[in-house]
DNA sequence: GTCTATACTGAGATAGAC
DNA sequence: GTCTATCTCAGTATAGAC
């Protein structure tokens, strides 16, 4: 077995022998990227390993000696993208308040979607599913980003930021679901609306909801 | 060509001219139910035509008498269901305020979910969005269904129920979204809440948000 | 390891008997 | 109009030369 993603969690990071390693990291590299673009605005079904060969520029045959299946091709696009919030997460300035970093995280990611950085995995998908769950970059991936998610809601409730009628699954989910929400699809296609005023709409109505706040008479 | 779907609007309701039409009536509603299970289970692109008549219990050469293509079968799926929320809209009590009847429409879409009944349809296939968009009930269903919103959705604000710094789109496609959301699959799958109590923390987040109101010292 | 060429399969759609 | 059987093609995955 020789197709072992060089960004599989066995090499140590940083870890680069020789010239030709390094290149087809690159290439790994490449070939995420366009996975990613592709993933976004296709689809996982309607990406076919033909067009994403054509994207990187490579042969279709190559790209099965970097992943052995396009499933585990989409878990390792996943799996970056999972290591790249965990990332963000750890290199928040820890001055800033539980909601302010979620805030700013769902930003982050709605920011990347509009970039087409953001590959919608559809989770209807049975085989997929299972590649993901048996890849094991993904899961520990996964873990850390939703331990580290619920801990920041935990302690956002504690401060009084968030509401605390709610469980921790249900703040948790709902924050992450803003950042696949087609209506920032819908928003921008609208061409109403400036991608930076969408995001903001779309955190008011995450946090805040769409009902008018009750805040009595004065001030707004 | 001898596929035209009984349930187009070409025919006027409730004209029904022999037994053997009623037959085919019927089984019509017979297959869109069977799809809208699939659809929601699957995905359009994993639903196949095979299980789609075998689920029904007909040969699958018969869809085809029905639908002259898979996208045009979803079409007609997406544009039933947008009738009955059309249908629902119009039969609500006059006396609820605007934001209960954007609830109760927003529970009974999301009930309808849970009961494995809501054909979610992918926006990123191509195909399936020109089928859409070139059947003509279902462009005339979603005007009508997304007039009619929008017009409660105005109420609402008027009513100073809902918020009015923020663009009525957004709030349309907020509620919206929230009937598709991933999260009510992740929360049900969690097997820690009863759909009952799933569906009211959905309601709650869609419209007041995750964050703790202000309301804690008397006028602000 | 990358390329070109190809095998294989699943699934949408059609043909023709009844 | 419904059935069985078949066509066709897209798309994943692999073989083999270099």
């Amino acid at each position: 077995m020789t197709t072992a993603s060089s960004l599989s969690p066995e090499r140590p990071a940083g870890t680069v022998r020789s010239f030709r390693d390094r290149q087809f990291q690159l290439r790994e590299e490449a070939i995420l990227d366009a996975a990613n673009q592709l993933l976004a605005q296709r689809g996982f079904e309607l990406m076919s390993m033909d067009e994403l060969a054509a994207a990187v520029g490579i042969a279709k045959g190559s790209l099965y000696k970097h992943f052995e299946s396009k499933e585990q091709l989409a878990a390792a696009s996943m799996t970056r993208l999972l290591r790249r919030i965990e990332s963000r997460l750890l290199t928040q300035p820890a001055q800033d308040s539980p909601r302010r970093r979620l805030e700013a995280l769902l930003r982050w990611t709605l920011a990347e979607r509009a970039a087409g950085r953001m590959p919608l995995l559809p989770s209807t998908n049975p085989a997929l599913q299972q590649a993901l769950m048996g890849t094991r970059g993904y899961t520990e991936a996964l873990g850390a980003v939703g331990e580290a998610l619920a801990q920041l809601v935990e302690q956002g409730i504690e401060a009084g930021e968030l509401r605390s009628d709610l469980p921790v699954p249900v703040l948790l989910f709902t924050v992450y679901a803003r950042s696949c929400d087609p209506s920032f699809d819908f928003l921008r296609a609208s061409g109403e609306f400036s991608d930076e005023q969408v995001i903001d709409f779309m955190v008011a109505t995450c946090f805040d909801g769409m009902a008018r706040p009750r805040t009595g008479t004065p001030a707004q």
